[in-house]
DNA sequence: CATTATACAGACCAATTGGTATGTTACAAG
DNA sequence: CTTGTAACATACCAATTGGTCTGTATAATG
């Protein structure tokens, strides 16, 4: 937040990224004025037009951050679930609850997700901005959906399920938990919707049960 | 779409309110113009702010005949599979099964939910205009909830769940499945979302299963 | 130290936009 | 038919906004 004493360019960027990005998940990108976001930056508009040719190179360069960040963050969590467990199973169930573990540390609720609040102005956007978007949710599919595929070679599903659209359930499951989030400024939605998923895959693939329901956690 | 030859204000009003909803589903409430509002109404400025005060309170009017639209929408679904099935479990099914059926359907993808693109937006409405936002989550919220907990009573769970947040899941799971919709461009993905969460009620409260999956349907 | 390019700062501009003011036309009441 | 009012239409305005232009300070380079 606070400007730097001496010059460093690539922080001046990001804090012009970081500005954007919280005015826009709050008033969408359109009403975000160029102007304000250089106030919350600390900066001025020559800095603004120095580093980004215009108002919609900002769109992508933030995006594309957003983007990279998203996937660097689902890589690592993947990563630590597989070393901690080694069924699959478990490192589904691990990978979302790593999710929900982080998302309940935060102390305000989450903001929301760029690629949603770009989505509901997709047409103000070029191709490249939006194919960002599609890349990401892609991404998600692909990596969830060859987890899953794993899980169900050693765990045969107790129902005929569709494997893409099952893969595609924690994405959807969050960015509806989001939206919920900001329209209750309730900051559990998410956990509390992950935990059923993890319930879900727990039914559809764990072992048959001997009887009686285990106590709440 | 096409300007009725006598003077007919409920329909221009409501040519108006069509008009903006599409515009906004695709470039967000600040970026639609008055202009293109009427432009696309086939209206004039004029008329607009003969039947509107301002900007904003089109917002607020048109979200609240979204909200009422969504709620009799609700509240007739969950009175037809009330109908047609005596078991909660099997009504919840089927509520949730006539969602499936209603955006199978439509012929083009669902462009969106208002609520959506507002809570993305939402620094842009005051306080009155927000409040139907969270009446209409906190709607689904006890609708859905009341009839989940007459299925708990019949069909105890086979896990311990919380029942605020499966009463959330349908909400949930379809403003996710909205977004990834817009993002793909595939209106299927409202059915194939939320046939899991069919799978998952069965899987909860359905009675224990001998043995072998079904086959696919 | 001189030079030059980078990294800003801030005044300025043209276009857009919500809103208004004024006029005109349909339609119902008397 | 007259008249008044609701339902528009359109020209116009002030404010906002993305973007530019000019100027300046910093820092790397020779």
């Amino acid at each position: 937040m606070d400007a730097p004493r001496t010059r460093d360019p690539e922080r001046t960027r990001e804090r012009i990224l970081d500005s954007a990005q919280a005015l826009i998940l709050d008033h969408g990108f359109s009403a975000t004025t160029v102007d304000a976001v250089v106030g919350r930056a600390g900066t001025t508009k020559g800095a603004f037009f120095h580093h980004f040719g215009s108002k919609s190179d900002l769109a992508r360069a933030l995006v594309e951050r957003y983007a990279a960040l998203d996937r660097s963050h689902l890589e690592e969590s993947l990563a630590r679930a597989e070393k901690l467990a080694s069924d699959p199973l478990q490192q589904v169930l691990l990978l979302i609850a790593l999710y929900e573990e982080e998302f309940e540390a935060m102390d305000e609720p989450f903001p929301g997700c760029l690629f949603a609040s770009y989505i509901y102005e997709s047409k103000l956007f070029d191709t490249a901005t939006l194919e960002v978007l599609r890349d990401s949710t892609l991404l998600w599919r692909r990596v969830m959906r060859a987890k899953l595929e794993e899980v169900a070679a050693l765990h045969p599903p107790r129902r005929a399920v569709d494997m893409e659209s099952l893969a595609d359930l924690f994405y959807s499951l969050s960015e509806g938990a989001f939206i919920m989030t900001k329209t209750l400024g309730d900051k559990t939605m998410l956990a509390r919707q992950a935990r059923h998923l993890r319930t879900y895959l727990e039914l559809l693939f764990g072992p048959a049960e001997a009887g009686a329901t285990p106590p709440p956690s």
